[in-house]
DNA sequence: GCGACAG
DNA sequence: ATCTTGTCGC
């Protein structure tokens, strides 16, 4: 039993007070962003991280992990079997980003430490939670709401629905910004988490071919 | 007990 | 997430 729940639970309350809701402006703008994504094959997971330029819309690097699978998948505790394949590849870019868009919520979750806050906080990076449908909370117009606040926006691109939330070190607005921001074609996540992806799926796509 | 439930 | 071909639609 590597995984107790009860443990995780607690590790994420604790964790969750670290969590700032807020820009910090003596940080400066966010100019380089690294996409985070996970994928699976023959019982390993490969991590995927894209570094992207938002200013010249350019991907400056790509960088992959392979590790065994570990910890199956749970609600609420995504973080506990995708960060760390996430954090491998991540180690693997050369630059460093200003901001981190993981594939997953940050806090739009039940304790409001999803796998975006999570890593935030773990690594001290400002970061910011994107998912394709919703954890939790009940839907008003284009915001997420829990217990009576605003914990994520969600975007229309084309007929894809993108559901945005704080991670960590940054304002809900400004994370709706960057990912506006980082929108390129149409029915397509943002392009940092585009390129992150197709790493990941390619690089489990080749170990299931034995390559 | 029943329904919800990121990837 | 992954298993999977063709097929419908812009």
């Amino acid at each position: 039993m590597r995984f107790n729940a009860a443990k995780a639970r607690r590790a994420q309350a604790l964790l969750a007070r670290r969590v700032s809701l807020r820009s910090d402006p003596s940080l400066g703008r966010i100019r380089l962003v690294a996409g985070l994504d996970v994928a699976y094959a023959g019982g390993r997971a490969f991590g995927a991280a894209a570094l992207v330029d938002l200013d010249e819309m350019r991907t400056l690097e790509r960088a992959v992990s392979s590790l065994e699978e570990r910890v199956p998948y749970i609600p609420g505790f995504l973080a506990f079997r995708e960060a760390g394949p996430m954090i491998s590849a991540l180690r693997r870019l050369r630059a460093r980003p200003d901001a981190i868009m993981v594939n997953g919520h940050g806090v739009a979750h039940p304790r409001r430490f999803g796998i975006a806050s999570h890593l935030g906080v773990v690594l001290n990076v400002r970061s910011i939670g994107v998912a394709r449908s919703r954890l939790v909370g009940s839907e008003a117009g284009r915001s997420v709401i829990l217990d009576g606040e605003e914990v994520a926006r969600i975007l229309i691109n084309g007929r894809m629905r993108i559901y945005v939330s704080v991670g960590h070190g940054i304002s809900l607005d400004e994370a709706v910004g960057i990912v506006e921001a980082a929108l390129t074609r149409r029915d397509s996540l943002p392009l940092p988490l585009q390129e992150a992806h197709e790493s990941a799926t390619a690089a489990a796509r080749s170990l299931a071919r034995g390559v």
